[in-house]
DNA sequence: AAATAAGACAACCGCTCTGCT
DNA sequence: CAGCAGAGCGGTTGTCTTATT
């Protein structure tokens, strides 16, 4: 049984604020501080209980509060800091001086989330969606999570279309997370009622673990985000280099969830271009961390805002397989960006025409 | 011009956490 | 340790504004 709402009583005032009661919290406030909320409606002549006028103090009437539109670099910075930090809303505010964790919820559920969700990129994921795909479907019907090792090795290197190029060891270790991963599923299905598509992409899909379709973003431990010395960490996820990722794994920090990012390189949020040798392969031939350019991997910008304006959508055509979705579809946000652009390597035999026609069927 | 729908955001509700007794 | 109150958080709702028909 939970406690009355501190409101019930009557006499207390609900809905939007006036200009007058606005008034009162601030002068109230400039004069004595603020503190005991339960008292201090009371002692400023607010018809209010007090938990309506933190609300209305730290959400509205605070001196530092920044009004208007969030900016671009503010707007990446939610996108990123809610990849790593999910919900945490008032930790994401921590990290926008001037920003309110309920305006930022706000912004996220009526912008943000809605252009990812265009875009075709789960907002709680931050993957691709693959119900959109479908993939999902493709993985289990293709034996995905086989037994043994080596055939899931072969699985996911069909599945990825990269057989000729894939470093062993890389797919070895992806190998071996899958079979955790499902291990993971496997207890955890034993416990709960497991139905939701969204967390079974964000906890056990291995296509979404990889880099492939990660977003790029290392996995920082949520207590070190927490930490108010933010700034030891890379702000910038695409600042967050090879280097930085092998000091991060010798310092021992935990990687969460269970989580490894295969290609170290790989970690800019935009999907860096970075190439790095891949000692299995007796010639000289790089291996793109940037999977898109050269392989078949699926991969994708969640950070939208850095592609160039826009371009033609064409899908499957031509060899590589590189389909632009213009994910703004009929409408055009006048905000912060040029184009709504996302970028994805579709495997070849994935035949995107014929998905996109059932989707229309 | 009026009615309606959609979007945006302020405010509320219920729950959890924390500190005090 | 249990109970309580204050404070904070995240999800949801309500209300106002703007766009569309």
């Amino acid at each position: 049984m939970g406690r009355a709402p501190c409101c019930d009583k009557n006499g207390l005032k609900k809905g939007p604020w006036t200009p007058e009661e606005d008034q009162k919290l601030i002068d109230y406030i400039q004069k004595h501080g603020y503190g005991n909320w339960r008292t201090l409606p009371k002692n400023a002549g607010l018809q209010r209980c007090g938990k309506s006028c933190r609300l209305r103090w730290t959400n509205y009437l605070r001196p530092d509060i920044k009004r208007g539109r969030f900016s671009f670099e503010e707007e990446e910075t939610i996108i990123q800091l809610h990849s790593i930090l999910g919900n945490k809303w008032s930790a994401i505010a921590a990290r926008l001086p001037g920003r309110t964790d309920n305006e930022i919820k706000n912004y996220w559920n009526t912008h943000i989330r809605k252009r990812l969700l265009r875009m075709g990129i789960d907002p709680v994921t931050h993957s691709p969606r693959l119900d959109l795909l479908d993939l999902s479907s493709l993985l289990n019907n293709s034996s995905f999570y086989n037994n043994t090792s080596q055939s899931s090795q072969m699985n996911m290197s069909r599945l990825l279309g990269m057989q000729p190029m894939v470093n062993p060891d890389l797919l070895k270790l992806a190998t071996s997370l899958l079979s955790n991963q499902r291990q993971n599923l496997q207890d955890y299905q034993g416990n709960n009622d497991f139905t939701s598509n969204a967390q079974m992409q964000n906890n056990f899909n291995p296509m979404v673990q990889t880099n492939a379709t990660r977003p790029c973003v290392p996995y920082f431990d949520e207590a070190q985000l927490m930490e108010p010395n933010f700034e030891q960490y890379p702000t910038s996820i695409s600042n967050f280099d090879a280097q930085n990722f092998d000091q991060w794994q010798s310092s021992g920090l935990p990687m969460s969830d269970g989580l490894v990012n295969i290609q170290p390189t790989n970690f800019g949020y935009y999907g860096s271009d970075q190439t790095f040798m891949d000692p299995s392969l007796s010639d000289n031939s790089t291996f793109q961390s940037n999977i898109s350019s050269h392989s078949n991997f699926m991969s994708y910008a969640p950070s939208v805002m850095s592609t160039p304006s826009s371009s033609p959508t064409h899908l499957n055509s031509g060899s590589n397989s590189t389909t632009y979705v213009n994910s703004s579809g009929t409408e055009d946000e006048p905000e912060s960006y040029s184009s709504d652009m996302i970028k994805f390597e579709i495997p070849d035999f994935l035949d995107v025409n014929q998905f996109l026609l059932a989707q229309t069927n």
